[in-house]
DNA sequence: CCCGGGCTAGGGTGTTCGCCCTATAGGCAG
DNA sequence: CTGCCTATAGGGCGAACACCCTAGCCCGGG
């Protein structure tokens, strides 16, 4: 039998490389690649085929989020294991709608970490204890956090432009960013905009920030 | 000669992980501790009395930044290097007058780390590049604690203005509002601007929401 | 008394945004 | 097969922005 491949996908070296002292001590597996955004998580998922993908949220570029639900609707083998400093209630049943199959906190990461993939590779699933109270407390909670205001409710690509446009790219550099023509940037932010019921640039930012979907 | 002694304080176990991993490969460096908040860093230090700290800013109990006050205060012989997540203009000089000598980014940290642990070893600073410009753009803000980058730095009115923006409000909208010329509105606007050495809108209500001006 | 900083205001220029329109190609569901 | 959604791309236009310049007025400190 082969050897259990795990990507790592987060944007600060150091984590990665306490993942990596964190992982090498177990027989059996291999860290296959690491990823230091969301886009390069998917492609490089999409390149080793890992049994298990270790994904932070805050990325730049591509959130993890987003990577997770390209990932789980791609790789139906992989199983993704969020890494996160927030213990957001919303941010977990985001999380879970996006496909991952565990939420761990980086502050209680260490130890647990290899139970959690443990758990993954056995088909369970593995949340931060936490996490676990909110899944009993809130058991319907899946739908009712959702609104026509919430990430939801755009597509991929248009949550893509609106993390570009905040992280303070200009249409121009969106469009060469993803290889798109500066029209086609123009169209998905007029889009995102309208659905949004937003008009400036200042709310793109509060609105990705308060959604998590980058840092202030 | 003796070892150079390094104590880690973070509250994140697999940063400290990290950290161990990439120190252990030095010749004549040893891990004299771990601690997990500001209260156990500067205990250790005072019982182990490292030659270098490497220290996290947010961390629970005590924070990162007083930890460095005392310690600076107390082991003249002992240099902290602050590893942060956080790229946060008041925070590099509330750093600095707190005594540190060194400001390093998570996101570029691995292979800089020995880098700057070498720097302060010889009695010099290191700086994540971001930072060092800073540094020069406000060559007497070491005294003083103050510099061109906190909102204190701004005028009144130019707080006013990034406020605004910040909110949403055109240079029109800013204008009526305070009674102003469109024009003046634009000027302040173009010097806060300058001040802060940022280019765009986004970057204003980024600026405006790490300073606690707006809510995101 | 004068100089500097802050607030005010305007001219001008090139870029970007916000939003209106159409249109094609691919995928997926009924 | 037929819609519907998504992503792609373009035309056009008025408003807003980013940045350059000058300049008057007021007030407080050296």
């Amino acid at each position: 039998m082969s050897d259990v491949r795990i990507l790592i996908a987060d944007d600060h070296e150091l984590i990665r490389k306490g993942l990596r002292t964190a992982l090498d001590g177990h027989e059996g597996w291999t860290v296959c690649g690491e990823a230091k955004n969301g886009r390069e998580a998917v492609q490089m998922a999409n390149a080793t085929r890992p049994d298990i993908v270790i994904m932070d949220l805050t990325m730049p570029e591509l959130n993890g989020l987003d990577a997770t639900r390209r990932i789980c609707r791609d790789l139906p083998n992989t199983h993704v294991l969020i890494l996160t400093m927030h213990d957001s209630e919303q941010l977990i049943h985001e999380v879970l709608s996006a496909g991952a199959k565990g939420y761990i906190l980086k502050s209680d990461a260490g130890s647990n970490i290899p139970t959690a993939i443990g758990r993954l590779l056995e088909g369970h699933t593995f949340f931060t204890s936490a996490a676990e109270e909110l899944l009993l407390k809130a058991p319907g909670a899946f739908r009712s956090g959702r609104d026509d205001m919430s990430p939801e409710a755009l597509t991929p690509r248009e949550r893509e432009i609106i993390q570009l446009i905040a992280e303070g790219n200009s249409n121009k550099e969106v469009a060469s960013a993803l290889g798109i023509s500066v029209k086609t940037a123009d169209t998905h932010r007029t889009n995102l905009m309208r659905k949004l019921a937003i008009h400036s640039v200042s709310e793109i930012v509060r609105y990705a920030i308060r959604n998590k979907m980058i840092q202030a």
